[in-house]
DNA sequence: AAAACGTTAAACCGATTGGTTGACAATTAG
DNA sequence: CTAATTGTCAACCAATCGGTTTAACGTTTT
């Protein structure tokens, strides 16, 4: 059954704010590519050295990175379980949204019986966020 | 080229800002079983009539929720597209951690290979979690 | 030992957040 | 008509946010 009060859960609080920037997002985005320092992470970004680290910092209060000492460079690495928490939150809505694009589809294929002729389509698969 | 940088999706930022707040994520909770009016959806949480709906305000920016006015009463419901738009962004992470569980499987399964080889027959494979 | 590097810490800033109160408008009930 | 109900708005508050700058720290290089 479902919670009356309010459904406490620090790490979708801490996981969800993080989420919530930009700039943050695509942090994450470059450390699905490779593990990446500090300096590495900040650099895309036209932000002071200190911003950057602290967004850093508030992907690893998150959970969302993890990062290891090397000499003076701290390697980020992402580290995805909290991301997989937020993932089985979001599950809970699932039906919610494919069941309006069951309709949706539903009126694709009517249109495009309608339409009968159509071209190409390209897909991106990146993760540049 | 300050956009160039870092993807701007204000759809997101919304969505995720929403998510990050247990009262809010409770009140979508709610509204996923039936449509509340604010008065209901603010009457669970020990909090003034006007904060709750400073929270069904955040809800609606973030177009987690639809108002219909009837009469004096405002009736929210639960819209649920935005949430899709918030797992599609996870899901390009989802490699990440079934990857994990994957290699885990993987290196149970050798656990496996090796205690049948040394010994028994005992073929248990309980992965509760 | 000194200089350069990679990063954090501290202090500060304006904007935003989550929350309150009190006044107000509109609808409904007695 | 007058009450009460339902909700908003504006003002205010302390806390946090995203960002800066400057200083400091430990590590490597020279």
């Amino acid at each position: 059954m479902l919670n009356h009060m309010v459904e406490r859960s620090a790490h979708l609080d801490a996981v969800f704010h993080a989420l919530a920037d930009p700039t943050r997002r695509a942090m994450l985005g470059r450390l699905a590519e490779r593990e990446l320092t500090i300096g590495e992470l900040a650099t895309p970004f036209h932000m002071s050295f200190a911003g950057a680290s602290k967004h850093v910092r508030v992907l690893e209060n998150a959970g969302l990175v993890k990062r290891t000492i090397r000499g003076r460079s701290h390697l980020c690495r992402l580290e995805a379980a909290r991301l997989a928490e937020a993932d089985a939150w979001l599950k809970r809505y699932e039906r919610f949204w494919t069941a309006k694009l069951d309709r949706l589809e539903a009126l694709l294929r009517e249109e495009d019986r309608a339409q009968a002729k159509s071209k190409s389509k390209s897909k991106s698969k990146s993760v540049t966020e």
